[in-house]
DNA sequence: CCTTTGATGTACT
DNA sequence: GTACATCAAAGGA
């Protein structure tokens, strides 16, 4: 018998921690999106860590603008970017107020809701391929900057929460550098991923583009 | 399986 | 002008 995840949400408390802490203890935790339509279940799978000040990697490396400003503000808040001109990621804000570090979600397991799920990603040919991915999993929830500064600890009639879940056993996280990071941001190994998970995306290292003509 | 390329907002040089 | 916390389509092996 597995036990059935739990449903108690997570604190303020629980974001409120080094970034490095909570990274790998969101695998196997559940964020639920209530759509109009429905709600949404996602377990994360694969997130990275962006640790502000110290990191090169980081949006928040350069001090804040109008896109990164709620990553200064206090943990447990959703940080939403755009980027490439198409896609959006979601991150979570973690501790303490005013580091600006925070957790890239990129990867999970649709476990409630695919239907919805798939309307939104119809180019995904299997049900594993719906959030295998930073942009992928934004847009199988139906995220954008709509949702940037949500209060991700909030419980009554929010659009985003996070659930206990089944924490991944820490023997069962792995780690290894960051995808598509860059110079030195790229040195640390602050991907975090559910070992033997097919919904785990494909690690892909930072490769220049050509100048477009 | 693999590599190449186009889509293009935002931040920065 | 150029890089970027990306993805999907197209074509080759």
């Amino acid at each position: 018998m597995i036990a059935a995840p739990d449903r108690t949400p997570l604190t303020r408390e629980f974001f409120d921690r080094p970034v490095l802490e909570v990274a790998p203890d969101l695998l196997g935790r559940v964020l639920v999106r209530t759509t109009p339509d429905g709600p949404i279940e996602l377990r994360l799978t694969e997130v990275e860590a962006y640790d502000g000040p110290n990191d090169p990697g980081s949006h928040a490396y350069r001090g804040p603008t109008a896109r990164n400003g709620v990553m200064f503000g206090p943990p447990g808040y959703v940080y939403v970017y755009f980027t490439y001109g198409m896609w959006h990621c979601m991150n979570l804000v973690c501790g303490p107020e005013g580091r600006a570090s925070a957790v890239l979600l990129r990867a999970g397991e649709i476990t409630e809701g695919a239907e919805l799920a798939r309307k939104r990603r119809l180019s995904a040919r299997n049900d594993r391929e719906l959030a295998k991915g930073p942009a992928r999993l934004a847009t199988a929830l139906g995220i954008d900057r709509a949702l940037d500064g949500t209060d991700a600890c909030a419980t009554e009639g929010s659009p985003l929460s996070l659930l206990a879940g089944t924490p991944v056993p820490s023997d069962q996280v792995r780690n290894g550098p960051r995808t598509g990071v860059s110079g030195d941001g790229g040195v640390h190994p602050w991907r975090f991923w559910a070992d033997n998970d097919p919904t785990v995306s494909p690690y892909r290292a930072h490769t220049p583009r050509r100048r477009r003509t």
